[in-house]
DNA sequence: AAAGGGCTCAACCGCTGTCGC
DNA sequence: CGCGACAGCGGTTGAGCCCTT
């Protein structure tokens, strides 16, 4: 099953990294930038497969690498973001600046999970360890288009209902990354710069709704990265967040995803437990 | 000092989604 | 529309380090 391999493997060099390999590819990559990387190791010299380049760039050769110890902040980041998401290493990893993925993903393993589970949470559904299993219940969809949510012929998921989780997130301070072209659709999850001000209380409410699954393809000028934040943020999963206080009801506004005909999206609801 | 068991983390593997032809 | 190429993701593996006995 699966693909062909990516390349040759009777020609590439498999294990360990050589400290003459590493600067092959930094040097290439500094010539050249990154990107292409089925061609890059025969352009750069290196008996190496195009994605064992790319993850040895990723994971341990880019030069805005924090590495070292994660700190207690890092660590509750973590946690919460993984309640809210998964194991979304990669979204994690874009909220910790200076880590990656697989790094995250080996610290989660390794440390977290332990933590977790010595509180007495079960690292996966973050509930305690004694609470019996989640209960699979209908979620109720709630159509912005149709305030009779009963009436609506969309099917409803069945999934279990997590309890609301508490994050703390800074109100004032939004994360640069989300000044770009993908500020309206990326969720305002807490960076780890971001200060704790305010306790919010997150009620994921997930619901089926119509989404534009073709509402970025194709369009002029659209580099990969773009493509890829386009998936993230307009794909199969729409993290629609609203973000107010309970006083006002959390009425925040759906995006332009949960607005439009076509597909399926989540949308997740939070309101603020109060905050002074 | 040596053995061996546990732990860590870099690297690999299999798979998916998207794009271009 | 179908297919192959490609980038990227998450799960898994295993070499090497560390700690305990």
């Amino acid at each position: 099953m699966g693909r062909s391999p990516c390349c040759e493997k009777a020609h590439t060099n498999k294990g360990a990294w050589t400290k003459d390999e590493d600067q092959r590819l930094i040097d290439y990559i500094r010539l050249h930038g990154e990107g292409c990387w089925r061609t890059l190791p025969k352009a750069a010299g290196l008996l190496r497969c195009g994605k064992s380049c790319r993850l040895r760039w990723i994971n341990y050769l880019r030069p805005d690498l924090k590495r070292g110890n994660f700190t207690q902040d890092e660590d509750e980041l973590i946690i919460k973001l993984h309640s809210l998401l998964g194991n979304k290493w990669s979204v994690i990893a874009g909220r910790l600046p200076g880590r990656t993925d697989n790094e995250i993903k080996n610290y989660w393993n390794t440390h977290i999970k332990r933590k977790l589970i010595s509180r007495g949470i079960d690292p996966q559904t973050h509930r305690p360890l004694n609470e019996p299993t989640a209960v699979t219940t209908r979620l109720p969809y709630r159509n912005p288009n149709n305030s009779s949510s009963s009436s609506s012929s969309v099917p409803t998921a069945e999934l279990p209902i997590p309890k609301p989780a508490t994050i703390n997130v800074q109100s004032s301070e939004v994360d640069e990354e989300g000044s770009g072209t993908t500020t309206e659709m990326e969720p305002p999850l807490p960076t780890a710069e971001a200060h704790v001000k305010t306790e919010l209380n997150l009620e994921l409410s997930i619901g089926l709704q119509p989404f534009q699954a073709e509402a970025t393809r194709g369009s002029p000028g659209s580099s990969a990265e773009s493509r890829l934040r386009d998936r993230r943020s307009f794909g199969s999963v729409c993290l629609c967040w609203q973000l107010g206080s309970e006083n006002s009801g959390g009425g925040g506004e759906c995006c332009r995803n949960c607005e439009s005909s076509y597909g399926w999206v989540f949308g997740i609801r939070a309101s603020a437990l109060g905050s002074s």
